[in-house]
DNA sequence: AAATATATTTAGGTTAGACTAAATAAAGTC
DNA sequence: GACTTTATTTAGTCTAACCTAAATATATTT
């Protein structure tokens, strides 16, 4: 009999699987951060989480910690919960999309299966959530990315926005502003090597944005 | 600061005050049997609650135990929140009155006041459940339920259903497929003052129903 | 390679909310 | 009113998940 996972450890879970996304293993600290845990803690609920059998996560100490098939079917079941969650809150109660994340946070591991599933039903089995990003599939694979980040365009090229991978709120209010959402065309005007600054023309606005924001924007080039 | 309340004390809350509507204190052992928790944890949770600043409940030993006026609050908060929810995964995601309870149960303890708010708005602010029970005003106060139990109907007494008090699925089911639901007409046909059995029309239908499954269903007389 | 800085782990504590077993109080019976 | 049954409380444990402080391992400089 296995029991069902607890909130915190699906939360554990979820953030390696985002951290593991880019192939390298999660560090003890940067766990710790984005959890808001000391990393003493993440040190006891991985060692934890290791033991399980089955096993969750693959750790050896010092050298971070992955997830073992069963740990990333359990972190892409709360993702699918949580964009899921997303989607249907800004349809059906008029949520804005730099509003839903916090609630979603919260209802991911509180709702059933059969929950989950009447939603999915209801949206017409939605690929994307508010902010564009992919929904793991019923039977919990997440489907491939080929959008790139906005920093990679470079001068006259063309894209379309595909996703914003950051939850930020105020982020999310100034994009929302500049008109950079979701499946929005945009041309790379002007390039500056040293600082990384692209300017980009969308309908007839120009804007100029750092790295740390081009970097959160994924398109896919026209 | 006082700190949100936890997950237990607000079930623990919830009961007390449906255990408390007939204006007696509530045993430990009911509240145990309830909560489906043993009588030992249950002294000593209501101990707790009874020494926070502000008390939350009223005890003592051996007496039972009773809501202060910030207990009830706490307690009709939830029950807003259940009832608002039950509505509204009837009406958006078609759940049936015999499946929302469970769902409910849990998210009433996780959703923001945002949501409840959007949820309330969204649905015309009811002013009762699928069950036909009435759902506590935004500020917090519940309303006057005049309705009586379907138990004191007698002989050629006509009636319009309420409310059925029990979130038992089969019971539910069983009412549902007799055409027992809210705002059917039933007339009373018989009554046997022995067994306090009550023979009901409703519509063409005659239904043999037991004190335990009339104490359950409310009605107005017409 | 040693010295220092940073990251991680261990050890030991705390809190919430459950549990069991034993003690005591209240209620019901003769 | 003493006896017995039932309800309630106390005492002592347990688990999950966090914490701080101290110890140790790894990485970076000099
Ligand atoms: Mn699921
Ligand atoms: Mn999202
Ligand atoms: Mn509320
Ligand atoms: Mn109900």
């Amino acid at each position: 009999m296995k029991q069902p996972l607890t909130i915190s450890t699906q939360d554990y879970l979820k953030h390696i699987y985002e951290l593991t996304e880019r192939n390298a293993p999660a560090s003890t600290n940067a766990l710790a951060a984005r959890l808001k845990v000391r990393p003493a803690s993440v040190t006891g609920m991985i060692q934890k989480l290791a033991n399980e059998k089955p096993a969750l996560v693959k750790y050896q100490k010092h050298q971070g910690v992955t997830l073992t098939k069963e740990g990333r079917r359990a972190a892409l079941e709360v993702i699918r919960h949580h964009r899921l969650l997303e989607t249907w809150l800004v349809k059906t109660l008029g949520y804005s999309w730099d509003e839903v994340h916090e609630e979603a946070e919260r209802l991911e591991h509180i709702i059933s299966e059969d929950f989950e599933q009447r939603v999915a039903e209801a949206l017409g089995h939605p690929l994307r959530d508010p902010h564009g990003e992919l929904i793991p599939t019923a039977d919990l694979e997440m489907p491939l990315e080929d959008a790139t980040p906005l920093s990679t365009l470079r001068k006259n090229q063309r894209g379309t926005i595909v996703s914003i991978r950051d939850a930020d709120a105020d982020l999310l209010r100034y994009l929302e502003k500049l008109g950079l959402i979701p499946n929005t065309h945009i041309e790379a005007i002007d390039y500056s090597p040293f600082d990384h600054n692209l300017t980009i023309k969308v309908g007839e606005q120009t804007h100029v944005l750092g790295l740390s924001v081009t970097n959160k924007i994924l398109i896919k080039e026209d």
